[in-house]
DNA sequence: CTGCGGTGTGGAACCGGTTCCACAATCATC
DNA sequence: GATGATTGTGGAACCGGTTCCACACCGCAG
């Protein structure tokens, strides 16, 4: 309704110096400012963000690609963004991200391309180098959580030596046969964890001269559900069984210590499960999990975020590919100990 | 970069014919058409978002304000809500809501006022009396789901009526022990919903002559391990405990029955259990409930407000108030029979 | 042949701010 | 007292589109 130049006639100043009262750049008066700031209250004035958008070139406004919305860690992740982008001034767009690639297309050649967002985060997507390019060809700074490429910074766990040092601990106590139950090798948004935390399994089984083969690793829906169903068919067979399994998610051993119990199976005396990424529910099944802190991710993406907008003296021309590997932390609860005898 | 001067430029028409050509409003020829399509191609053109809403008065762009993210009902319409937004070529801005007072003053007084968002979407949120005319005052439509305020359009499910029945459901059974461990009756952001679910109950019981007392609510986070917990207290004393649970959200109920086998009691045999909202664990969980689908809700939110948002030829005088009562559909599974004998 | 309605196009104003530049006044410095 | 730096303010250009208006051309009815 009101604009700059109604606060103007009130204030009976120029719009010049209501926008440098309003905004803080440039010399006013105290009493000037004073005037301008009760004329702008008197008739309820607030800016334009787009008029403003449109003569300095930022939105203060982050897109934001996600795969999941209902997935714990990315649902973390999200709220951790929003908290610290908010608290910064700045807004959030959102955009899911399916594994339809048309729509994956709209959304980086029109959406994210029309001057709407300053910067974008991509969360547990595998951006492709053409991707990565148009945004920097556009002079938008990315940072991705979880999978990432080259040329842009990354925030993640060590997913391979998580899942190493997880399956290590199954290890350390004498365990021998071992599963993996995880996230689908087959070409999905969130891939590249999987691939990873698979990789970290077999490297430590290999390590510790354990057997490793295709009835090892069993591929599932990261879910509740997904690690439910896998584990009633794994632990069906009683002379099959593994004595420990790794799965490649929390929600994943979840499913699994549900099946278990259903099918009568004790956790941990006759089967171990471990977990990784430190679900809330973790507790509460007493699962022995590596926990990582998704929230903490999010903000610590908006912070280098900003960052690296302030910083745009020197126009994004540095190193730029710095992969910042995010802490975890060992939970060791009740679904874990020594193998059963034989 | 490139600007629609260029493209005009390169095409050699004026930028009022080109603004036309790729916005397919006044006439354009043809040919003329043509080429102005392939300059903006050739120079990868696109419009500045920006500036373009500086005149019209829209942005193509939904604030979102929802106080929960990782909830699975939460969850679910904020994915129904992108999918069509992005559909109908939208852009979603995601506002969390939490309790906190300030933050949320700010969100409505800042955020949403700075002709960013064209409309608003309030999912599971109780607006202000003050909020409401705020952004109707600038002109914003509003639809909400769940939770409402009169002199705005509404989408939920009838959650009286939702609690009544699976109430029924119970009663029919044979239950005369019943308990209800739902939504804590504080102010929340989420409040209403549960409160009704709460009446609903009482409704039933009290239709059917069973006793109804303190001690038939238990109040809890909506959350599994809210009803992890409560149930764990609940069932704990085999005297006082109920035949029969009705869970405020399905969250719950999963926490009961998790809490039940824990315990060792039976579901269905020892203790049935029901819930609302039909949660993607349900089926695994063999809960009975009520189930409503907030993918669709999300959805229908956004068709509601982008019809309000075209046919602003009549400037929003219309009714307005309109109450929307969503489907739910009774979902009979294996947490529910005939009490035990005593 | 004149007049009128439908097409097609360009010029220019405008949306609502920000910022460069010019100018003035004040104050400290030499 | 002249010089120059600091502070305060207004005018005007500009960001990148959209749209009103004027004008030209066309075909067709009277």
């Amino acid at each position: 309704m009101s604009a700059l130049s109604d606060v103007a006639r009130l204030a009976e100043v120029s719009k010049a110096t209501v926008s440098r009262a309003l905004s803080g750049n440039g010399y006013v008066s105290i009493e000037t400012r004073n005037r301008v700031v009760a004329a702008a209250a008197a008739i309820g004035y607030v800016v334009s963000s787009n008029a403003s958008s449109l003569v300095t070139g930022h939105t203060k406004n982050v897109g934001v690609v996600i795969p999941f919305i209902n997935r714990w860690f990315f649902g973390e992740v999200l709220e951790g963004i929003e908290t610290a982008l908010i608290a910064a001034g700045y807004d959030l767009t959102l955009y899911r991200l399916s594994a339809d690639d048309a729509a994956r297309r709209r959304v980086f050649e029109y959406f994210l391309v029309r001057k709407r967002v300053d910067a974008v985060i991509a969360v547990g997507i595998e951006l492709t180098r053409t991707e990565v390019d148009l945004l920097r060809s556009l002079g938008k700074p990315i940072v991705g959580i979880g999978g990432a490429v080259e040329g842009m910074a990354t925030l993640s766990i060590d997913d391979v030596a998580a899942a190493e040092l997880i399956t290590e601990l199954l290890i350390g106590l004498g365990h021998t046969r071992i599963m993996h139950v995880g996230g689908s090798q087959q070409k999905q948004v969130d891939f590249r964890v999987h691939s990873q935390r698979l990789k970290g399994f077999t490297q430590a089984m290999r390590s510790a001269g354990l057997r490793y083969d295709d009835e090892s690793f069993r591929p599932t829906d990261i879910s509740i559900e997904g690690g439910y169903t896998a584990g009633l068919s794994i632990l069906a067979d009683p002379r099959s069984r593994p004595s420990a399994i790794v799965a490649g998610a929390d929600e994943v051993a979840i499913g699994i210590i549900i099946a278990a119990r259903q099918l009568g199976i004790q956790v941990p005396a006759q089967l171990s499960v471990v977990g990784i990424d430190g679900h809330d529910l973790a507790p509460m099944f007493g699962l022995t999990t590596l926990a990582q802190h998704p929230k903490s991710q999010g903000t610590m993406a908006v912070r280098l975020l900003l960052d690296e907008l302030t910083d745009l003296t020197e126009p994004l021309d540095r190193p730029a590919s710095n992969w910042n590997t995010f802490p975890v932390s060992l939970e060791v609860r009740q679904s874990t100990t020594a193998p059963p005898l034989p």
